[in-house]
DNA sequence: CTGAAAGCGCTTACAG
DNA sequence: CTGAAAGCGCTTACAG
């Protein structure tokens, strides 16, 4: 920058002047300062700039498991809306454990980004509270429903009403749940499997633990659970995979079995990831509105970096959601 | 850092002893920065640790896609193996767009990593050369072959050959190839695709170029290039996927067109996707070892950061691979 | 083993 | 509109 300064004959300030487009600048001199960075091809030093300005120009993505297509499509998603804005996406894998997540909240991961996209699974609001420091923070997803947070989610519970209630208008009554996760009501499974009892009861079906299933929200968790539904002699005539993955194991293992997918036995799933469409049969899912999430979480973490505050209180969005009917359930 | 030295009673350097592991420090006065530190609850500053130092710990991955549940798996691995060892990774999606390659040798995505993870796709060996830096540089597939890098990839050709031979040997005599580029003979694209034409030619079967079929990588890339195949009235028993996402595609199509697999047409993909497994049928296809790719390129570009070189030559690295025989193509 | 000083390359008040 | 100076928070020779 010193260099660049002596070859255009102007102080250092004036660099940095045009370098941050200040306005107030002749264009003359500008026109030297740009002729002088071209020439002398000189690049702006970032860490420099980070450690004066303590900004870094990185948003800070935590999920997981990178690996998850649906994982994988929505940080692909967010890197391209923060790249037209700017910004870089700096992913760090959880595991879903409460250690990784915590550790995320402070520490060097913290420090590297000027905000955080935060998909918790093993802590709770409080927890977050405590070490969530001052830096802006938004929720991804909905295991944390908390009025002191920003988050952004779709509509969960609408959304998986909807879906039972159209396997169940195609005459399908023992609608079995695989990926519910018994301790836990707040996230997702819980929320699903919310929409869910909400059709049942609405079309006068009566509720059935035995149709409820867990499993980890994978391919193998759905193919097991599945299984496990099979083994034990429980009838079912439709299977709702509380996400893709597990509805995609389910629809493999039923298939195995001589099922026939969907006149035995329909399946849907949740999320509506490429995969879904080239699945055979193709699934039936919801689509969550992924591009939404992801341009309006952009949206709103960088609004808050730029100071734009309601009062303490978090702001909840929720994006929309579509039903995509399929050849697994017609 | 000078409230901790205050606090300890020690002087700056001491601190920044303690803080980077300095061997020759009194255990007592470490003891007492190491409270200090606790008490005050001190965090190194990285960006200032960047700036001093030269180096920020974080490592640079250039691909094309992170939805692409290859490079989603092969991300989630390097981040993992890189963790371990003290890194982290910034992903930079390409598009496989040639500006984006040449944007990620230079300027602010170099300036924010030590080392670079690059899968070209669209520049060649001479213009990475020309703008490589002197920043460590491990190059990710197959794309470049040049001496001048060091490359990380798997037996493509090797691999591509025996399960076309595997193919052979259950009896078809007619498979297809999809996702060929014509314009292209090195990538991995040009391998495998030799690969198929070496095990043709060793089993006295004639190459057809009617059975060549290009197309995107993609899920709607295979299915797209399967319906023109069947829509030209070209013959096959069988169908190579130059990746497993093509493959899959495919698969999905010749269901839909009424086709059985693998009774009418076998189906073999390349890459051992998790979804592989699970497909119905599940697909044969090629494991390439991405756990030893991924281990063995951290290892390797680390390595290089360390300061170890060959003599201003690049290393090779091969990874094994493993033909996975699954329903698709028994 | 530990201290005082310089400097990494920027930006930001503060003057003018 | 532009300049001279201070300082972000570390690490690194250099002494002692």
């Amino acid at each position: 920058m010193n260099d660049v300064a002596r070859a255009a004959g102007v102080s250092l300030k004036t660099v940095s002047n045009v370098l941050n487009d200040y306005e107030f600048i002749r264009p003359a001199t500008k026109q030297r300062v740009q002729d002088a960075i071209a020439e002398l091809g000189y690049e702006a030093n970032l860490t420099a700039r980070s450690l004066r300005s303590g900004k870094t120009s990185m948003l800070g993505l935590v999920l997981s498991d990178l690996a998850a297509p649906y994982y994988a499509e929505l940080a692909a998603k967010l890197m391209k809306a923060a790249s037209r804005r700017g910004y870089r996406v700096l992913v760090e894998q959880s595991d879903a454990q409460s250690e990784a997540e915590l550790n995320a909240l402070r520490g060097p991961f913290r420090q590297l980004t000027d905000g955080l996209l935060f998909t918790p699974l093993s802590i709770d609001a409080d927890a977050i509270a405590e070490r969530a420091g001052k830096k802006p923070l938004v929720m991804l997803g909905e295991h944390i429903m908390d009025p002191r947070f920003d988050l952004v989610t779709m509509k969960n519970e609408e959304a998986a009403a909807a879906l039972t209630k159209h396997l169940l208008n195609s005459g399908r009554r023992r609608i079995a749940v695989l990926g519910a996760s018994p301790e836990e009501s707040a996230g997702s499974a819980g929320l699903r499997l919310n929409g869910y009892r909400r059709a049942l009861e609405q079309a006068g079906v009566a509720f059935d633990p035995a149709l409820i299933a867990s499993g980890v929200w994978r391919r193998d968790g759905g193919a097991g659970a599945v299984a496990g539904l099979l083994d034990s002699g429980v009838q079912f005539d439709a299977v709702f995979g509380l996400n893709d993955v597990l509805a995609l194991g389910a629809l493999h293992e039923l298939l195995i079995r001589g099922l026939r997918v969907p006149q035995d036995v329909a399946v849907a799933g949740f999320d509506d990831i490429d995969e879904a469409r080239f699945a055979s049969p193709s699934l039936t899912t919801v689509s969550p509105g992924m591009d939404e999430i992801a341009e309006r979480s952009i949206t709103l973490l960088l609004d808050r970096l730029a100071g734009r505050e309601t009062a303490g209180q978090g702001v909840h969005i929720e994006a929309g959601f579509e039903l995509k009917i399929r050849e697994s359930a017609p």
